[in-house]
DNA sequence: CAAAAAATCAAACTAAAGTGTGATTGCACA
DNA sequence: TGTGCAATCACACTTTAGTTTGATTTTTTG
């Protein structure tokens, strides 16, 4: 059984070799090679191409997560793990979506780690229950943001017909009022959430970067 | 330590009742009651006012993902933990979305299964890892299907502007072409999705619905 | 190589979307 | 009881978006 060929970036450089000796212990793992940061990293990355990158994401210049980004485009096989101190929600999706398949804490004891690892590398994604949890809620009816523009309930209502589709004058139709009327509102919603576009808000209310 | 308020929905009998018999054993666990179908559940939902409900999604009549969007309208706090043999993708998200914490297989095994329910309650959100990474995979990079509209790569291009709530002549110029070139693709997107707007192509080709 | 497909541009429209200003009604809340 | 906000409607615009038709130039590919 061939070890499982990781890479480790990480900032913290008592951290980084603690970690290092602890997965070189493990018979599954071989840790290729190490770096603090990731430039140097990409520079390498082609002649280790390892399969599991274990990746902080408070990275000096380069974040982790633009790093992932640029890699998972050239190598979409590479699998990252996420490897931080936060539970930040912003930067669990941002990482999610840039490519990581896995978070995990640095919490996590090396057993754990090593774990995680290796579950990755067989195709699961081992995250911590409550980052599950966060990642589970994104999914519960992605409805609007009501509260966050202080939209009014007929406002959200335009903003949903908005959102799939429909012309002025269709939602004029479907809520038996003048389309001047929809056109006020469309605008008090524009200047609520600070956009000029249908595309330009729709994308800010259902957070889609 | 009040145990945890639980209530099983499982149309298989043999199976509940094997079930049922092992979460009693646990003292964090309180099973109130069991259900062989949603109906009954629902009626007594109310009086019985559960924490946490295990529920298979295969129901005779009215499945268990209709029945948790349903109560979860009513009972917004009240948990659900998917109970299931399948592992199918679009099972899952029709779960999740339906509104459901958690997901686990009934390969698990007891401890596993009394493990997850304390889990979820205290916030967390267990699943197996396999179905894990299906999860996360949908967050990775909801690109354009170019594929199946046989769209070139230059009308991909385009699109992704358009989601990102360019305007043609934005478009145009960082592209270094003209507003009418600009013009011209949008058009023959659009007759590849078959759409006329916008927002109907976005909502085609990430397929909101 | 020749035909097909892609990418480019143009002009003249039509149809929507978005802006600015203002007015009326009704409800709520202090 | 009057002040504020929400919802409604009306014009008169300006700006974008989308359609239609047609032409030229590259690229791709059988």
């Amino acid at each position: 059984m061939k070890p499982i060929r990781v890479v480790i970036v990480e900032d913290d450089k008592e951290f980084l070799k603690g970690i290092s000796r602890t997965l070189t212990l493990s018979e599954e793992l071989a840790v290729l090679e190490t770096f603090v940061n990731a430039e140097s990293f990409i520079k390498e990355v082609n002649t280790l191409n390892p399969e599991i990158v274990l990746m902080d994401i408070g990275l000096p210049k380069l974040s982790g997560i633009e790093c992932m980004k640029q890699l998972k485009l050239l190598y979409p096989k590479m699998q990252f793990l996420i490897w931080t101190t936060f539970e930040d929600d912003e930067k669990i999706f941002d990482a999610l979506k840039a490519g990581a398949s896995g978070y995990i804490l640095k919490t996590a004891t090396a057993q754990q780690l090593i774990q995680a690892i290796v579950e990755l590398y067989k195709g699961g994604s081992p995250m911590s229950s409550s980052i599950a949890r966060k990642v589970i809620a994104s999914f519960h009816a992605p409805q609007i943001k009501q509260s966050e523009y202080n939209l009014t309930n007929r406002e959200s209502e335009i903003l949903e017909l908005l959102a799939k589709g429909y012309r002025y004058k269709e939602i004029a139709e479907k809520l038996f009022v003048s389309i001047e009327t929809v056109r006020s509102h469309v605008h008090h919603i524009y200047e609520k959430l600070q956009v000029s576009s249908r595309t330009d808000a729709l994308n800010k209310v259902f957070n889609r970067t």
